[in-house]
DNA sequence: TATCACAACACCTCAGACAAGTTGAGGAGT
DNA sequence: ACTCCTCAACTTGTCTGAGGTGTTGTGATA
């Protein structure tokens, strides 16, 4: 037997009103129907309706103006980050990445250090070692891939980059276990050619060769 | 003379409460004394004290169960992730955009769906009055760039978009409020190229015109 | 001592009333 | 024809009183 849930009524209607927002029936800066108007459409009192509001207006999704009525202000402040990538398909994740690092590249190239140059070489040496076993070639190619995003003196996609890690690691690691390497010289080139657009100070063609290594690997996991 | 700032009791009365929590006269886990004992310590009808509490439940710091009473559950979250953004300077934040609206351009034109493209014009056609206000312009544009988001099917990316929102439009509207609105038929046309890019499902052209007006915008604030 | 019934108390929900702010239509005056 | 003003019809804000449901500690009972 289904252990009875039960969830206060001003929840579930905050609830049902988020996914109503987020799936786009009210735009940003739009106007709500009217708690009158809301409450017997939900099924519940105006209170309810009202404590509802006031829960998503605490979360900065609602904002209420006297006389005026309710606007949406933002589409969900930041539903849990790891929750959405661990729902997300690898495939999605991926795509994101390329975002981050083509983009992160390119800036890379613009505005890195000497010493970052030379940590990124270093970094790459040590990627070049897969006979240590799987995981730690995993865990070279990160580091290898996160010296270029610090580079990029970003805050932002560094934190990105940092919170995607957790799910890309055993992902790569799955992928790398059950497939073979393909062709491990061929990849290393590219790291390698990656390296020295952005130390020529080439962004355009950082970007480039970010985008067609992390492409293939896209493909790869297809 | 004072503008007369008329706030309503309920969000005082939050400020109120979060204010004490936070003076440590209720330490993590405690509860709260009723309903019926704040109602008149704080001069306000009961129904405007659960809304107080309904919104500072929205935001995690209380958490009331039926029967018990009202628990503080935190002092005030800021989550890491909301922290970041808003110690980033915009310009980071702006770079960041970048990287995930080039990107979901060019997904978006390979897998928008008809609807969705539908959705873009008719954004795009809302987008283009500014006469309603700064703050309504600066929606109609978020609602726009989201809706591209939305169309390149990837979840993450729109996450990471609704994610910056909170930082980016209080930013813009300042902007635009400082800064006269520097030619905003071009603007216009540039949003327009965008959309029939994606509609013509070319996905580099796509990206093109995506980054070039991000750029501007970031140009425009540096 | 251990168990159970129960009363007190808590939050939950509703309905109704009135206050106060906002907006747009339409009339008065120019 | 245009501007300004009034006002009615909205909207949200607040309070009150009533009854419902869940929780917890107390005290009687075995």
């Amino acid at each position: 037997m289904a252990q009875v849930r039960r969830e206060p009524l001003a929840d579930q209607a905050a609830e049902l009103l988020l996914g109503r927002i987020r799936g786009g029936e009210w735009a940003l800066g739009e106007r709500l129907p009217g708690e009158t108007t809301l409450a017997p459409q939900l099924g519940v009192g105006r209170s309810t309706v009202r404590e509802a509001i006031r829960q998503l207006a605490g979360r900065g999704v609602l904002q209420s103006r006297q006389g005026a009525g309710v606007f949406v202000t933002a589409l969900d402040a930041p539903e849990d980050w790891d929750v959405v990538l661990r729902r997300a398909d690898i495939v999605t994740v991926i795509e994101a990445r390329i975002a981050i690092e083509t983009e992160a590249a390119a800036l890379a190239a613009e505005r890195r250090t000497p010493a970052q140059l030379r940590l990124m070489r270093r970094a790459l040496a040590t990627r070049g070692t897969p006979e240590a076993g799987v995981e730690a070639h995993v865990d070279a190619d990160m580091a290898f891939h996160r010296q270029i995003v610090t580079a990029a003196h970003n805050e932002v996609l560094t934190e990105l980059f940092d919170g995607f890690v957790p799910r890309l690691r055993p992902a790569m690691i799955d992928m790398l276990r059950l497939r073979p390497p393909l062709d491990e010289p061929t990849d290393h080139r590219a790291h390698a050619l990656l390296v020295e657009a952005i130390a020529a100070r080439d962004s355009d063609l950082a970007a480039r060769h970010s985008r067609t290594h992390l492409t293939a690997l896209k493909e790869n996991l297809t």
